[in-house]
DNA sequence: TGTACATCAGTGAACGCGCGTTCACTGATGTAC
DNA sequence: TGTACATCAGTGAACGCGCGTTCACTGATGTAC
């Protein structure tokens, strides 16, 4: 690791691989997955756009990672919902409590972090828009799986309905997400508030 | 009108805007909004790239038009799907029937059309993904909220709930074909079917 | 029925853009002795 | 502690691509007289 003791620009960065990310993902955050582009993200930092090549083999390498990135925030988000929710007394009411705040979540990700959100869930291939599978590894589909477990085992929620838990509880969030988020009735309502939902 | 009697090419195409709009859809079915290219379209009808500026004066205004055609699709589709289930008998079970039979047909055309499914909620403008509002004038929309109106009539639906039925019913069917299509859960169950919504 | 001419619907060449990526290279770093 | 040298992490110029769009133009059409 070089010291940060001259602001000189050193010909050696120290961490360049870490900055694209950073831009990259500002850029997508600012503009969604068509929003990054490898050549500005260098161009922002100050260096030339092949320095990039010595860290990502191609722009879909940097993509991916983005996506990755996006993917945790997005967890993150709903993990803070629930850790800001207040705890009930009783077992099924909390477990219940939990689910719903990793809903809130999700949905005021989606709100405040529209870029990401796209992010977390596009294709990096295909210039295309949407994503290939390969989700249930995220952390996202992770975190809804243990609350429905936990739903299940305090009886709130019949086992007999858990194997379609993630698609029964996860398609009102998404579909509720990208209709608000951008889609066909952003114009209702106000803007932040998830409308229909209460809090 | 030029009639159609010879095989060799004319100085005048006939009806070229409505030629441009066929390639471009054929383009935005195979690969969404992304892939529809002005100058892909005018060579693919053996005219030049030029000309196509004679009936749309931007790339956005022939996307505009095929959005607006890829809505159109996806109502097709779901009156299709009404008109397909057998009626009931009583008015209130028809009812529920029909606004049932419009929520398959919107997911059997994500299913089937992924391509103009995703164009029919594109933006156009900025280069992004989804759309701007105003899709409450999309016919999708109002077969649906007529579907609601008439549970409403029928007593299957409290009038307090309508106020927020679009949205209630929208955001599942939504999620689902999202996440179906090209989502995150679009590797769990096989390919096609709508899974867990029985039929 | 013929003809002049405005208008419409094409043409081909070119522009500028920004991208991802490759090439041959050079400056900086760190390790073996 | 000094030095040789392999390796790592940058450089700048260039390529090829395909796009949307504009320019000055020309061939075809249809209407007024």
């Amino acid at each position: 690791m070089v010291p940060m003791t001259s602001t000189r620009r050193r010909y050696h960065h120290g961490d360049l691989a870490n900055a694209l990310l950073d831009a990259a993902t500002e850029m997508a955050r600012r503009g969604g997955p068509g929003a990054v582009v490898l050549r500005a993200a260098a161009r922002q930092i100050g260096v030339s756009a092949t320095a990039a090549y010595r860290h990502f083999a191609t722009r879909g390498d940097l993509m991916r990672v983005v996506r990755q990135r996006s993917r945790a925030a997005l967890a993150d988000r709903m993990r803070a919902e629930v850790q800001a929710s207040p705890a009930a007394p009783e077992a099924d009411r909390d477990a219940l409590r939990r689910w719903r705040a990793l809903g809130f979540g999700y949905l005021r990700f989606a709100l405040e972090q529209p870029g990401l959100f796209r992010c977390a869930f596009c294709r990096v291939d295909l210039p295309g828009e949407l994503s290939d599978g390969a989700m249930a590894a995220s952390p996202a589909f992770l975190l809804l799986s243990e609350a429905l477990d936990e739903l299940v085992e305090c009886g709130v929620m019949a086992p007999a309905h858990r194997p379609l838990g993630e698609i029964v509880t996860w398609s009102p969030a998404h579909g509720l997400a990208m209709l608000r988020l951008a889609g066909p009735l952003s114009s209702r309502g106000g803007r932040g508030g998830v409308v229909g939902l209460g809090s």
